[in-house]
DNA sequence: CGAATCACCTGATCGC
DNA sequence: TGCGATCAGGTGATTC
């Protein structure tokens, strides 16, 4: 099965998929962890810090997930390969870092084979370092608007690409949608950011925001073992325009897709359609 | 300071 | 068939 990497949309599919899950009323009996040599070692008190406690909501900040409980908030990040799922005695996996039981005997298992991942431990009142640097989230109107990108883009000689993906300008774009949101844009990925004119920025923001939430409705592009009711998982990764496409044709004017490194990234794009 | 590059990690894939 | 090389990329550190 197609798997890609977790941005925004596939956070957010993960989210719902967590919060139908858990619903207002699990409890956390206790938290097992098997190993916590992940990006950053995870903290010994998530082990106990949590126990008995309910998970009172179920959140996203950026690529974050946010299990919020009366005594904080255990915040985790699927790096590129990390899942949630239900895991029964029995079906536990290899790569299994980290287990939340649940009062009502049922148990969460968070893998990671590669180990990009995280989990923290954010007390009330406070916020972790990680999640103070981020920018706005695309999805939120009044936070995330042309003018405000107009700022962040004066003087900046940076590839656009590597703008958007930087989580201190906005959060949630990865290398998969940032060439999609270019793509639609109409916009060069390597294009300089301080040379976009008012007109492409507002492009630009709406391709952002419309990509990810088409995104969003097709419940992401397949990485999870989450499902929506009654369909089988993210079905987003089959309006792939230019992701992954190099050399394939330009599905709006028939250009051969062209290829390269942006940003230390694998990106391909059209050299038609973008300028 | 900003921009570019590297390191981390495992599984899938490719070429010989 | 086997095996080493290569690639994938979110994020934070390092280098230029």
């Amino acid at each position: 099965m197609m798997r890609t990497v977790p941005e925004l949309p596939e956070v957010e599919t993960v989210r719902r998929g967590l919060q139908h899950l858990l619903g207002t009323s699990s409890v956390i009996a206790r938290i097992e962890l098997l190993r916590r040599d992940l990006r950053r070692r995870l903290p010994a008190a998530l082990a106990t810090h949590f126990t008995g406690q309910p998970i009172t909501a179920l959140g996203r900040r950026a690529k974050y997930l946010l299990f919020e409980t009366p005594v904080g908030t255990l915040v985790s990040h699927l790096g590129m390969t990390g899942t949630w799922r239900l895991a029964q005695p029995g079906a536990e996996r290899e790569h299994d870092h980290c287990y939340v039981h649940l009062r009502d005997g049922r148990r969460l298992a968070y893998r990671d084979p590669r180990r990009f991942g995280m989990l923290e431990l954010q007390l009330p009142g406070a916020v972790l370092p990680v999640l103070k640097l981020l920018g706005p989230e695309p999805l939120v109107v009044e936070d995330f608007h042309a003018t405000y990108l107009h700022g962040r883009t004066r003087g900046r000689a940076v590839a656009l690409k590597t703008l958007i993906m930087d989580q201190r300008v906005v959060v949630g774009v990865g290398n998969i949608y940032a060439q999609e949101a270019l793509f639609r844009a109409g916009l060069k990925p390597a294009r300089k950011a301080r040379t976009l004119r008012r007109a492409e920025l507002e492009r630009l923001v709406a391709e952002i925001r419309t990509v990810l939430t088409e995104a969003i409705a097709a419940g992401g592009s397949t990485i999870s073992d989450f499902r929506q009711a009654g369909g089988d998982g993210g079905y987003f990764q089959h309006n792939f325009q230019v992701y992954d496409r190099a050399g394939q044709s330009c599905a709006v004017c028939a250009t051969i897709l062209r290829g390269g490194v942006v940003g230390g990234r694998g990106t391909s794009w059209c050299p038609s359609c973008q300028r």
